[in-house]
RNA sequence: GCGGGUGUAGUUCAAUGGUAGAACACUAGCCUUCCAAGCUAGAUACGUGGGUUCGAUUCCCAUCACCCGCUCCA
């Protein structure tokens, strides 16, 4: 079996996993809407997250913040000034320069002095400037540039009734900050002790240049962050303890070990901000992606955010009285990417006996977007197979089917990866028990109807 | 962002300068029907906007989307 992106992709937008966004307008390039599957998964995998990082854990609370923050957050993050950088592209060679870098360079190699100060000067006057003295392109010589663009990853917009740039906002590209702005108020309300963590689930928006491959990468995303705060000289141990948590988390909802890798970055690829990076990366069918992004990110944001807000940010910790300010562990992943892991790992199709071939999502039952299949083995057992769905719905998100034949609905619940299916038949009246069969082993059990509630939360009970 | 390609029911494909067919899927009905069965009936499409033309799904342009390659990526 090959497993390939046209075939999940296709089975995604066929069964009601992924469609296109804004559809009915010819769509909108790399957005993605959730239906009625994918809302349940991405649901499940959030739930799943939050149980694991947050409600069990005794380190970690959660956090919920404004997607739109003071504008002045991101002065301190280091997201304004990283990319306000006017570009612009060769069109010959299609390498991208920073036009004030280029103009730098010629004046200096030519000993030129300049009426004004490069960083004075508007677009236009760079670009002009540029076009007057012929500036070649540094890499391949030409002199054939684009237009010079502003390029900024993040989103902007306006507060307020006024378009002028005292009201400008914009839309955060990490969760990461909100956490950061209220580790104070989250460690004074929740008492909590360092080492602890804030984790939050959000979503960001990132202004990318080259989106693609489907729902990995979007322009607005969803983020599973925890910031866990610890003491300075502990940092390296707990990068090691939550990359373990990570990867531990990710094989119990199913991944498979030859699926994932762990790539630690080199000291000349990491971050500004960041001491150490190592990538969760997963399998994709169109190869190594990045799934999770485990960072020590020192002390560098509450340093960054105690200096331009000038509220003091730092902790003192009471058993061994002294005051410092902490560093942060970051583990952050994206729901999107998660979601198409999943989905690439649980597909599969399979060879029967008999020669036929089923395809089958073998979501692990955490996440799988419906729990029960209920199928009446014929229509006129519709009511009281109604009545057990009725009833399993209260507790499980559960389907009921009663259309074609019971073999072609066994089959729509593999394929939707559904990991029971419950069929009551024409001997059901009479003993009053269904079938209850199981996706991945195929087997069949015959369960009394009033056992099915306990029969089930010892099944779907993690 | 650049180059190349592709857009016809939900899906995979036909045909055609005079508005379109099939298969599978879907819906309804029949059937004591446990793994995509059978029979009958039915609904559903020329991506969007311009232009040429008496008339465009077909030709031209733009746009949007997707695919392949390059580029880029906190």
């Amino acid at each position: 079996m090959e497993k390939t992106m046209d075939k999940v992709v296709a089975l995604a937008k066929a069964r009601g996993f992924v469609y296109p966004g804004s559809e009915i307008y010819g769509g909108l390039a790399n957005s993605w809407d959730y239906g009625n599957l994918g809302v349940e998964l991405k649901n499940n995998i959030k739930r799943a997250w939050w149980k694991k990082f947050i409600q069990e854990n005794p380190y970690n609370v959660g956090i919920d913040s404004a997607i739109i923050m003071n504008s002045q957050t991101w002065v301190a993050s280091g997201h304004l000034q990283g990319f306000s950088d006017p570009l612009m592209d060769c069109k010959e060679c299609h390498e991208r320069f920073r036009a004030d870098q280029i103009i730098e360079e010629y004046i200096k190699k030519n000993g030129i002095q300049l009426e004004k100060p490069i960083d004075a000067m508007s677009h236009e006057e760079m670009k002009k400037y540029i076009d007057d003295n012929k500036i070649a392109c540094p890499t391949c010589g030409k002199h054939n540039f684009t237009d010079i663009r502003n390029f900024n990853l993040m989103f902007k917009t306006f507060q307020g009734v006024t378009e002028d740039s005292k009201n400008v906002v914009y839309l955060r590209p990490e969760t990461a900050q909100g956490i950061f702005v209220n580790f104070k108020n989250v460690q004074r309300t929740s008492r909590k002790k360092i080492p602890f963590g804030i984790g939050q689930i959000g979503k960001s928006f990132r202004n990318e240049i080259t989106p693609g491959n489907f729902i990995f990468r979007t322009r607005e995303f969803e983020q599973m962050e925890l910031e866990f705060f610890c003491e300075p000289d502990t940092d390296l141990e707990w990068f090691a303890y939550w990359k373990k948590f990570c990867i531990d988390w990710l094989k119990s909802l199913g991944l498979k070990d030859e699926e994932i890798r762990v790539r630690d970055h080199d000291p000349a690829e990491l971050a500004f901000y960041s001491k150490a990076t190592t990538d969760i990366e997963f399998m994709f069918p169109f190869g190594w992606g990045e799934l999770w992004g485990i960072a020590d990110r020192t002390d560098y944001d509450l340093t960054q955010h105690q200096n331009v807000s000038r509220e003091d940010l730092s902790y003192f910790d009471d058993d061994k009285q002294v005051r410092y300010v902490p560093y942060v562990i970051e583990p952050s992943v994206g729901v999107e990417r998660l979601f198409l892991a999943f989905l690439c790992s649980a597909y599969d199709e399979e060879e029967l006996e008999d020669g036929d071939v089923r395809t089958v999502l073998h979501f692990h039952p955490a996440i799988a977007p419906v729990k029960i299949g209920v199928l009446p083995l014929s229509k006129k057992l519709a009511e009281p197979a109604e009545k057990i769905y009725l009833e399993l719905c209260k507790y499980y998100n559960c389907e009921y089917d009663d259309r074609g034949n019971i073999g072609r609905r066994y089959r729509r619940q593999d394929e939707i990866g559904t990991p029971f299916c419950v069929t009551y038949d024409f001997d059901s009246e009479t003993d009053g028990c269904v079938t209850v069969r199981d996706r991945d082993t195929m087997q069949q059990e015959r369960i009394k109807i009033e056992d099915l509630k306990a029969y089930f939360d010892n099944k779907l009970n993690f």
